[in-house]
DNA sequence: ATAATCGTCAACCATTTGGTTGAATATTGA
DNA sequence: TCAATATTCAACCAAATGGTTGACGATTAT
């Protein structure tokens, strides 16, 4: 009995997916405006409010950060709301707690995967 | 008593090595070669055998990996060892942990903590 | 109606990134 | 000694990133 559950989490399809979360997180900036987001949803304005750079540049962190699924955006009339969406970063949370736990698995299945990966 | 160690998570002077973690992790290329050497400790070139790209190429990856710290790299003769060192993940953890737990705090301190920051 | 506000778009720029190839540097094996 | 192996370096390239500015379309306020 294989726990390729941790398998699964580490490889291939959802690797896309990873890939724009943890590059949404990799900027210091988006990462603050995250930081800022789990006190109340906000519009575009307020979020850009602290920061230095133009209201353009934020209007584009918003949107890396939407795309990745971190956020959601809705306009209510000429405002813009931004809230939080954390439960994108589960994919994320899940490959580094199966990365953390992966010496606890059968490695001879995990070398047989990375064959059978590997051959395709 | 205010729980300002989820605070010093998130935000501030770790950014920096949180940027370069994530952003290492950002490449699929780069989380699969972290994979391998979960199994074992591996040479360059073993390392690159089953990617369809150039051994340079792979051994930029590794330079990434290394300088996040996610991996140590050392010479015995010619051949140069590439050893995991999953306890760099631990920072990018922190923070995704710090922030999943986040509504949990004291908001009041976290807003006088952003208000002092934001005034530096 | 007109002016102000909210936010995005388009064009541009410099830097970084991920890849290539070919040459160069060690080191090891015959 | 000479050839093969392991790895990096340097130069280059295309595409992506993070920023700017100015104009623009919607919406709201006067």
């Amino acid at each position: 009995m294989v726990d390729d559950y941790r398998l699964r989490c580490l490889m291939s399809p959802m690797d896309a997916q990873l890939d724009i979360v943890f590059a949404a997180l990799s900027d210091a900036t988006r990462r603050r405006i995250l930081s800022m987001l789990l006190e109340d949803d906000m519009a575009v304005t307020d979020v850009a409010e602290p920061f230095d750079i133009s209201l353009a540049a934020i209007s584009k962190h918003l949107a890396v950060l939407t795309s990745a699924g971190l956020i959601s955006q809705e306009k209510r009339g000429r405002v813009k709301w931004c809230k939080l969406e954390p439960d994108a970063l589960r994919d994320a949370s899940t490959w580094m707690k199966a990365f953390g736990q992966m010496d606890a698995i059968d490695l001879d299945a995990f070398e047989k995967f990375l064959d059978q990966e590997l051959s395709e």
